[in-house]
DNA sequence: CTGAAAGCGCTTACAG
DNA sequence: CTGAAAGCGCTTACAG
């Protein structure tokens, strides 16, 4: 490897200025050389492989093009095409994306977004915000652009691309109310964040608007979104409500949890019981049975919100705002009317 | 937002010379100054929340402390955990990784580490590496330390982290040989890989010591890892090897696959077919039946790959190697004893 | 122990 | 159309 080409240095082996030599490798500016000179220097410059120090122009410009990325966990198949969108969004304008993972714990989270602040990334895009979050306090303070995706925060003091969760609920819970199910059980994800919070919200108001609000609103919170979650709450439900015939899980995960839970009573989904999930997480069709579950569209959730930034970055003067995807009902095969008197067997069984 | 604070400013303030403020900001020099004036500008940093800027350092230092990890997909599920492995080792030494998908297409991957190699990372991780690599000639021609991780290439250029393909065939071969299956069928990925290749590889090994080489050896070629590509293949066994009563995929979407062409045809696995995978994907072991499989280490593929990139970083002489992790089996429930005639029954039905 | 200065490789306002 | 120069915010060899 030969000393690695500069400006300088690629003008030096031409005898013409840097700053003429610079001019040409912006598209932006080379109309400002003569096309024959340019010609010549492009020539040389593919011909060193000379490739421009975007850290150098970076320090110059003050603009990274770095956007930083903070995930809760890349292993949860929600977040993998949520950043797919994103960076598909940031390539198309010369932007790259740095992902940390952060985990849900508040220090570490901090620590990361000091390391992405350190780095000078022009943005931040969040995929761990709470409902009440202090690391986005934290953000603003420091004057980054910052948007949330898939999580929001309830003070909305910055723009975020989230799923009408509400909406998603009302698709599930009609969907059970048709197939004639009376008593549906939620499984309710943590109330610290919005996909939480909002599903349950979302159930309450789909359960009334079909009029079974009535009896106590059955629902069972969870510690997370996890399928041992989701195993332990499905006991709770099995031992509360023994009338239920469905539940309706906050999120694919506890339903899959559930799964574990009935084969352990020896329960069948979705004779004696139905499970509606949250996300369509991949093969989510293929489990046994097939997953009935509400669609959120991750991929265009990482456009949008990349999108957001770009357009804040090239001084598009958005205002915040709330973008609300669309979520959509996939059914599959682990709902079902429900069987005359099955919850009323299992309650004499559990006696 | 008050003016951004420097290194310059800082010094301003407390009326010392800038070099002493950066001797103070670096733990490693810091004891070149004397406690008393490091403690003041210590406490006056942290009063401005000043936040040394590191593309400033990279540029001078000509260390940027980022990793460039090139991806084919983060949506398959096998990359996010190798992703996490790498970024969990890369954080201790105070590196970050940029990560980038580039498919499988040639030109776009060469685009994307044209952009890495501008934003002068320090080295470069590829999980996209074929077994004569031309991108991989690009990478070296530029003098940038490269690993290679998952997939490994044939000339041994550089180094790589990768899992056992031939011990996992064996660990495979061996228990579907031990169930009493004479007539297993191999369904291969893209020989272009290493994963594929040595798996292929392996395969034939591991029949060759049971004493199955015989026969012409059933392989059957599959244009990639996808469940469509594997509902094709499991299509031609059944079409082909009328006496089959094993596939053994060279990956798990594969095998899903497979459950979709014996589900059309009516067939049970493990009943009427055994299926085993490679990877141990999340949820393997939710579908129906539940995948028996090979567990692939990929957390610790990527902290491997990690660390031999920080050990070349720092100076360590380390001399290129392969490391290869050994992988295990994992047993579920679709893999049997081959049913006494399952396979004759078949053929009589397909004639 | 502290300061003064050079320089990493760009970009860009200012001249001519 | 091209050049000369300043400066982005650090690090570090050299003085004292």
């Amino acid at each position: 490897m030969q000393q690695k080409m500069t400006l300088k240095r690629l003008a030096a082996v031409l005898g013409v200025h840097s700053s003429t030599v610079g001019r040409v490798m912006d598209p932006q500016t080379r109309h400002m050389v003569s096309e024959e000179v340019a010609e010549r220097i492009l020539r040389e410059a593919a011909l060193h492989g000379y490739r421009p120090n975007k850290i150098a122009a970076a320090l110059r410009t003050r603009r990274s093009n770095i956007v930083g990325v903070m995930l809760p966990d890349i292993t949860n198949p929600v977040f993998p095409p949520i950043l797919l969108g994103i960076e598909d969004a940031l390539r198309k304008q010369g932007y790259v994306a740095i992902v940390a993972n952060a985990g849900e714990d508040r220090a570490q989270q901090r620590f990361v977004v000091d390391q992405l602040l350190a780095r000078q990334v022009d943005a931040l895009i969040l995929a761990t915000a709470t409902r009440d979050d202090a690391i986005l306090d934290y953000c603003l303070a420091s004057g980054v652009t910052t948007v949330t995706v898939n999580r929001g925060e309830d003070t909305r003091r910055v723009s975020s691309v989230v799923n009408d969760e509400v909406e998603g609920m009302r698709l599930a819970v009609d969907h059970l109310a048709q197939l004639g199910h009376r008593h549906i059980v939620h499984l309710a994800g943590s109330q610290d964040l919005s996909t939480g919070h909002l599903r349950r919200e979302g159930f309450m108001t789909a359960m009334a608007a079909h009029g079974l609000q009535e009896e106590a609103l059955c629902i069972v919170d969870c510690s997370s979104y996890s399928r041992e979650a989701g195993r332990l709450a499905c006991e709770t439900v099995l031992a509360r409500y023994p009338g239920a015939t469905a539940i309706l899980a906050a999120n694919d995960l506890l339903a899959l949890g559930c799964y574990d839970s009935l084969r352990a009573h020896g329960l069948r989904c979705p004779q004696d019981m139905s499970v509606v999930g949250h996300n369509d997480m991949p093969f989510a069709d293929l489990v046994d049975p097939p997953l009935t579950t509400i669609r959120i569209r991750h991929h265009e959730m990482g456009v949008q919100a990349a999108q957001l930034i770009l357009r804040r970055l090239q001084d598009d003067p958005v205002g915040e705002m709330e973008i609300r995807l669309k979520p959509e009902l996939v059914l599959r095969g682990s709902s079902a009317a429900p069987r005359a008197g099955a919850a009323g067997l299992r309650a004499a069984a559990a006696a």
